[in-house]
This record gives C-alpha cells, sequence and structure tokens, in this order.
DNA sequence: ACCTGAACACCGTTCAAGT
DNA sequence: ACCTGAACACCGTTCAAGT
C-alpha cells in the first residue's frame, strides 16, 4: 500500500535530484515502482501535489525572530515569507494559483497572522490590515516568481538578448542612459529595504 | 508566403475566439491551412509568439493623460501599465520570461522612461529610480498574475475551497475573526493607492 | 527561400477492469 | 479499498526532405 507521505517524500527526493521541472507523475510513479494512477488515489493531481509540498515546506520554514516594533516585525515576517517561498524550485508553478494561501495548513499562514496582528496594533482597521497583507503579498509573489525564472537563465543566454542596453536615447533618454547599467542594479536584491517603504507609504 | 503579421492576426483571432488556453502552434497552423513546422520560419517558437503579441497591445494600448505632478504621474503611469497587462488573456504565460521588458520594442516601454523621468525630477539617483521602477514592477506583476488566475475561477469552485473561513482561533486569531470576510475584502481593486502608498514610502 | 510530414519525447487525466 | 494498463487528447520542437 501507498501513503501521501511515501509520495511527498519520493516527491522531494526527485526534485533534489534531477529538478523540479522533471517532477511529472508519470516520473515520479515509474520512480516509486507502482502504475501513474495510483498517484490519484492519494493525491487530487498535480496541482495539489505541489500545494501539499509547498506547504510541507512552510510549515518546515525557520520562524524568525519578531522585533517589539511593529513594522519592523511586519518587514522581517514579509521577508521570512519570501525567503522560505524563494526556497521552492516548483514555487512558480503553483503560487498563482487562485486562493493559495487558503489552501495551506494553519501552521503555514502563522506568518499571515504575525502581519495582521502588527497592522492591527499600529491602529489598521480589519480591511485595512488585509489591504496591507495583500499589497505585500502582490509585491513578495511578483518578486518571487521574477526572479524564478531569472536563475533558469543562463549568462550566455542573458548577453543575448537585447535588454536596455542600446535603446533610442531621443525617444527613451533615461533609459538609453541607465540601460547597460540596467542589469547590474536590477540584479541587487532590494526586497527587503522595498517592503520598509512599502509598509512606511501604507501605515503613513 | 506567409508573413509574421498574418500570424499574428490569426493568433488574435483565435485567442478572441476560444481563450488564450487554446492557443497552441498546432492549433494556429491548422486554422491558417499551414504545417506547424512553417512557423517557426517566421517565429522563434511559442513564446517568441506570445511576447510579439503583447507588444502589438503594449503598443496600441492609450497612453494616459499625464499630470503635471511627478508622484502622481508615476502613480497614473503604474496603473495604465497593469491595465494594458491586464487586458492580455496570455499575459500570465510571457510575463516573469526572464528579462521580458527587455524583449520590448522602444514604444512599448515608453511607460517605463516615463516612471524613470519621474523619478529623476523627484530627484532620484538613476540607481534609485531604478530601484523604485522594479518595485512598483514587481507589485503590479503580483498583482496582475495572482488576479489572471482568480478570473479563470468560477464562483462553485471557490464556494468549495477551505480558505480562511474556519481557521483556528486560538492559533490565529486575526485570520478567524477576519476570514469569512477576507474574500469580499480581497476581491476589492486597491492597486491604486497601493501604488501611492508604495511610491511615497520609496519618496519619503 | 520557404514549406512540409514524420518523428521525438513527452504530458495530465479518465475509465473500466482487476485483486 | 486499492491498484492497474490502456486510452484519450493532446503538447513544443527538430530534422531531413521536398519545391
Amino acid at each position: 500500500v501507498t501513503s501521501r507521505a511515501e509520495i511527498l517524500s519520493a516527491a522531494r527526493r526527485l526534485i533534489a535530484r534531477d529538478g523540479a521541472d522533471r517532477l511529472t507523475l508519470r516520473r515520479l510513479s515509474t520512480e516509486m515502482g507502482i502504475g501513474t494512477t495510483t498517484l490519484y488515489h492519494h493525491v487530487r493531481g498535480r496541482e495539489d501535489l505541489l500545494v501539499l509540498l509547498l506547504d510541507e515546506m512552510l510549515r518546515a520554514a525557520p520562524q524568525p525572530e519578531l522585533p517589539p516594533e511593529p513594522r519592523e516585525r511586519i518587514v522581517v515576517t514579509t521577508v521570512a515569507i519570501r525567503d522560505a517561498l524563494a526556497a521552492c524550485p516548483w514555487v512558480a508553478e503553483v503560487l498563482t494559483t487562485d486562493g493559495f494561501l487558503g489552501l495551506l495548513d494553519d501552521e503555514s499562514v502563522r506568518m499571515v497572522e504575525v502581519i495582521l496582528t502588527a497592522a492591527a496594533e499600529e491602529g489598521c482597521t480589519p480591511e485595512a490590515a488585509v489591504d496591507l497583507f495583500r499589497n505585500l503579498w502582490y509585491f513578495a509573489v511578483g518578486e518571487i516568481l521574477i526572479r524564478a525564472r531569472s536563475r533558469s537563465t543562463t549568462p550566455e543566454e542573458r548577453a543575448q538578448r537585447p535588454g536596455f542596453a542600446s535603446r533610442n536615447p531621443d525617444l527613451l533618454p533615461h533609459l538609453a542612459a541607465i540601460g547597460p547599467r540596467w542589469p547590474a542594479i536590477a540584479d541587487r536584491d532590494t526586497f527587503e529595504s522595498g517592503v520598509r517603504a512599502f509598509v512606511n507609504g501604507m501605515l503613513g
């Protein structure tokens, strides 16, 4: 008999060995020595499997030490959520699932609670707290997805692309001027200071 | 002889009629009455085709009326970029392509220039201007991708999902309290005020 | 140049049938 | 209950060959 836990751990092994893009239900079942259709008796399908895997990762993610100041607590927690998600190579395949956070376990969404609590301490109404969280969530998801794709591009491929290196300086003066330096500037990790700016902007 | 323009307009027709998820190279070529492999003589592949389509859309997008105040100009332009992208049903398939903006035509990235210009007027260094743009870009991409997926979920499917409606109030008091109202709150479009908050936070 | 069918190397999911 | 092979309904891309 096959268990869900066995499936999840075999999936983790496969991802660790061959990469997330090689995780297919057919390969996974072959690896486990079972029929592909057997998987459907333990997980709803591919997407469900990936969400379950991410849920496990988030539950195991280290909880950051929380500063007493509510704003800084929001910053630290948002960065921790980003870091935990960015560590999952298959994150891009499930992150935009509708109602993604709602699919997670109570344990996995504790960081959401931390942010809502801190927002309330800062005087936010429940609606304002949800809006604050959602804005930070959109920001984190955008950053994660774009960076996830960048990581899978080799430097040679990147050099091939046009980018902003030679844009028409009459039509696009600033872009043409900064163009050659754009990749280096965009490569810096400025997520934390972005979150801090966002939080300060929202809380006034 | 087939031209790239013919391919693009046939692709637009197919998307309008059957939806973006039905746009495959095989279907497109069948629709056009040509061999699938013929497409490869005019576009690099599927991803290239989608980027070319989006490029066309962005070039045709209405340029918003620009307010004199630099900060408000950034807000209006960011919202315009979001609206233009959100109008493309296939946007989710190309938006996270590495160096996506760099693949676009000079005409299509004029809105990037508008934001860089306004940031410079606000006293930003070139680096700070790029950071400001990137933060807004991550925010917009996250919002677009998450909303794009929500749109393809039917209300019945959504009602089925757990969501935050019944969370453990001991572990997650704020989440449990706001849970039932979360979907309604999250459904509101607060993008513009989010952008304004972010811009104010970044520019101090 | 431009076009093509055949082939390669796969997918996720459903279903009726077995034990 | 749990498992299965076969089938369904497809994909994007490459390649050698044609006109």
